[in-house]
DNA sequence: ATATCGTAACTTTTT
DNA sequence: GTTACGATAT
């Protein structure tokens, strides 16, 4: 074998078949751990190796991160020329680019914005406004998704009029008029030039089937097809690749349906159950031997699995070690369960040296448990980041300067222009904004058109100060226009910051979280200062800002340089965690309602998501899988009791070591740990710990925020706040106070009351004391105070 | 026209 | 525990 085709030697036959046989159709099954990227990124290299140009190459992923990789592991191979002329990204960002170039044929203008959720669900909550209609019933987040997945089905508004089944779906769900509500917002994102994700993935299907020239250019530019997670394809991408692929049949699909995960938002498994039927010559490969984790994960996983009705056959097998079983770790809370995971990597840490923190993942199923998860960390003084969430560009002052630069780029963008109009605040309320709407739709206008048309229109009630303003707005919008097509992204951003008044008001920030903002703003120009340097690189480069601004669209945090951080604890979900590897993977909040969510319990498909879902999570670990649960969570603001989820009990008992004891008095003496505080000898008992969350929420201030608060952990990094040692009053055995109905008690603040209900047993026992001067109070007798009198 | 405060409603998961 | 919206005061 020649040298260059060396990297043949290092994968397995069914590996190297699947590389090798690159002309028509086939598909790659490939279980969890078996080397799928290898094969993929092999496969693209064995091809340009073999003389076929990248142009000709498309290679569809499902994120951003998956598409540079991917890319970057190609280069090491065929070197970075070729691996960047490849037509490589997600289906979002590969079909945003032909659009740019096909728009105008659509109606639309090449510069057309893409309206993020965020966008869209402004838009659709004004329609919901405009046609009068019930925001209750028509809640504008469900209305959202409805029209979402007609979109992610190809059912257009005229589709839709043609299936009684769907007026009839829509009215047995109370929302008759939501063909009204979908009617107007295709037109208002058709005149604001702008399309949604979903537009993204359908104008592009209308593109392919109304134009048969520009269907052949794209069938003949892409000769060679990938596409990665073929399970997680919705029925709009899956009709894009297909038309593509129909002229030379050189599509090679590569997924797993046993981690199908995304059917929330439209993936059809039935893509990859069926994909024998549209290619019924494909030839089928399935990459079975695991080599990331040890027997014991893959035992357990498969052993999930196997519950599933709707998967293909496949056998997960490893020739690893047997390693260490499965630990399921039970805390009595949250919070507690957060510090059990720190102190647990902190422990691993100790004992095996060789571990950094990147070793470690902690995975759950919400976004939203990654607080409790942060703060423990943060205080064991564990480095972590978070991965995911949208937190950079969802935040408003990126939101508002990205609207200043997309509405200068396209000022038909009216839900950019709504966000920016009166801010700064420029004295353009809200009565003069309607008064625009109104007017833009009577004359069929814009609302940016009718404002630079003001004098033409002096019947209109608006001020003559107010009509300079909204001069002076137009003005500044148009000569940032000018910036945006002669200056580079950066330069123009700069001015635009300036101009605007965003950077003066932004600057004069004396809150810290307004500093925050400021440096948040100078971070987004920082990224367009380095897409300005990386489209030097790049032969026939744009780096003009409506470039910047298309790529941004689609860009979510993760695809952020976070350079920063390199070794460091990964916390995402599970989700995020697709694709990924750890040596040690935590599992929080395995619990029912939780994992698997509340909203799935329902339906049989539904749980099954969930569990393929769950075998995702699990199939992350190389060494160990760590899975938590807590008896009580702090949900949606309130503490609710949870049970062990059914997943962990799905697991065969074999894998699985329950030994490790839930043990109370032990997580609490965990909080109280020496690192925490810094001086090791105070290590204090239960009763001290309930007063330490007394005491530091004495500064909090007033009754409410305390009583809010109780079972959040108390912030000890920003005050000065020693840990007080257990006075013997206080010490009065907390947990163990029996209380009964019409028992008067003392509370060391709340003063004196009644107990009008007891809930529970033991240490978590709950009571209900109604106090005489400040009213009914639920609390956990382990951590209140309370003596009876 | 704007600032401030209080409340209701909300949480899966993401391009 | 957050956020977004609406009512009220300035």
């Amino acid at each position: 074998m020649s040298e260059e085709f060396s990297y043949l030697d290092k994968l397995n036959d069914v590996q190297r078949q699947a590389v090798e046989c690159t002309e028509g159709p086939m598909m790659i099954i490939a279980g969890a751990g078996s080397g799928k990227t290898r094969v993929l990124t092999y496969r693209i290299a064995h091809l340009i190796n073999k003389g076929v140009s990248p142009f000709n190459i498309l290679a569809l992923t499902f994120t951003n991160k998956a598409a540079r990789e991917m890319q970057e592991r190609i280069s090491t191979i065929v070197g970075a020329s070729d691996a960047k002329s490849l037509w490589m990204g997600t289906f979002h960002s590969v079909f945003a680019k032909i659009l740019r170039s096909e728009a105008p044929k659509l109606g639309f203008p090449s510069n057309f914005t893409i309206y993020d959720t965020d966008d869209a669900q402004r838009l659709v909550t004004q329609i919901i406004k405009d046609l009068a209609l019930d925001k209750e019933i028509y809640k504008p987040r469900q209305v959202l998704s409805r029209i979402s997945s007609l979109k992610n089905n190809l059912i257009t508004t005229s589709v839709y009029e043609r299936y009684p089944e769907c007026t009839e779906a829509d009215s047995a769900a109370r929302r008759p008029k939501l063909i009204d509500i979908y009617r107007q917002y295709v037109e208002r994102c058709f005149k604001a030039g702008a399309m949604d994700f979903d537009d993204l993935l359908l104008r592009t299907n209308e593109l392919l089937a109304r134009f048969p020239d520009v269907l052949s250019k794209y069938q003949n530019m892409f000769r060679y097809i990938l596409v990665d997670e073929y399970q997680d394809t919705n029925h709009s991408q899956y009709l894009i690749v297909r038309a593509l692929a129909d002229r030379f049949q050189n599509i090679c699909v590569v997924g797993d349906d046993s981690q199908s995960i995304y059917s929330f938002r439209g993936a059809n498994i039935a893509n990859i159950l069926h994909f024998n039927r549209d290619y019924p010559s494909a030839k089928v490969f399935k990459l079975e031997q695991n080599y990331r984790s040890t027997k014991n994960i893959v035992g357990a996983a498969n052993s999930v699995i196997k519950r599933n009705k709707e998967k293909l056959d496949k056998n997960v097998w490893t020739s690893n070690t047997d390693g260490e079983k499965i630990t399921v770790v039970c805390n009595p809370t949250d919070n507690e369960e957060a510090y059990y995971i720190a102190r647990s990597i902190k422990k691993f840490k100790e004992t095996e040296p060789d571990d950094n923190y990147e070793d470690f993942a902690i995975l759950y199923r919400t976004n939203a448990q990654s607080r409790a998860l942060e703060d423990a960390l943060r205080r064991h003084n564990i480095p972590y980041k978070i991965w995911g969430g949208n937190s950079f560009y969802s935040k408003k002052e990126i939101k508002d300067f990205l609207a200043y630069m997309r509405l200068c780029i396209n000022p038909k963008d009216e839900e950019a222009l709504l966000r920016i109009i009166n801010y700064p605040i420029r004295g353009i309320g809200n009565t003069t904004i309607d008064k625009l709407i109104v007017t833009a739709h009577h004359y069929d206008r814009t609302i940016f058109e009718v404002i630079k048309n003001l004098d033409k229109l002096p019947q209109l009630s608006i001020n003559s100060g107010t009509r300079a303003t909204l001069d002076a707005f137009s003005s500044m919008i148009e000569a940032f226009g000018v910036y945006a097509a002669t200056d580079d992204a950066f330069t123009a951003g700069e001015k635009i910051l300036k101009e605007s008044g965003m950077l003066k008001k932004l600057a004069s920030a004396t809150e810290p979280e307004e500093i925050a903002r400021y440096e948040n703003v100078q971070e987004m120009l920082n990224s367009m200062k380095d897409f300005v340097e990386t489209q030097k690189e790049i032969a026939d480069s744009d780096s003009t800002l409506a470039s910047f601004i298309q790529d941004v669209s689609l860009m979510t945090d993760v695809d952020r340089s976070d350079q920063d951080k390199k070794d460091s604890v990964a916390l995402m979900t599970v989700h995020m965690a697709k694709g990924l590897e750890f040596k040690t993977v935590y599992i929080a909040g395995m619990e029912e309602e939780l994992f698997p969510s509340m909203m799935s319990s329902a339906e049989r498909s539904d749980v099954e998501e969930e569990r393929r879902l769950f075998y995702v999570a699990l199939t992350r670990a190389e060494k160990r899988a760590i899975l938590t649960y807590a008896r009580q969570r702090c949900r949606y603001g309130k503490t609710s009791d949870c049970e062990l989820s059914r997943f962990v009990q799905e697991i065969d008992d074999q894998y699985l070591d329950m030994s490790v004891p839930a043990d109370m008095a032990k997580s609490v003496s965990n909080i109280l740990d020496a690192s925490i505080f810094g001086s090791s000898d105070k290590i204090v008992a239960r009763g001290a710990s309930a007063q330490n969350y007394g005491q530091t929420y004495r500064r909090g201030g007033d009754e409410t925020s305390y009583q809010r608060k109780e079972s959040a952990k108390p912030t000890f990094d920003t005050g000065n706040f020693k840990p007080v040692s257990a006075s013997s009053s206080s010490q009065a055995k907390a947990g163990e106070i029996n209380l009964n109905v019409g028992q008067r008690v003392r509370h060391e603040r709340f003063g004196d009351g009644t107990v009008t209900a007891v809930e529970g047993s033991g240490i978590d026992s709950k009571a209900i004391i109604d106090f005489d001067n400040i009213g009914i109070k639920k609390m956990l007798l382990k951590f209140a105070k309370i003596q009876k009198i």
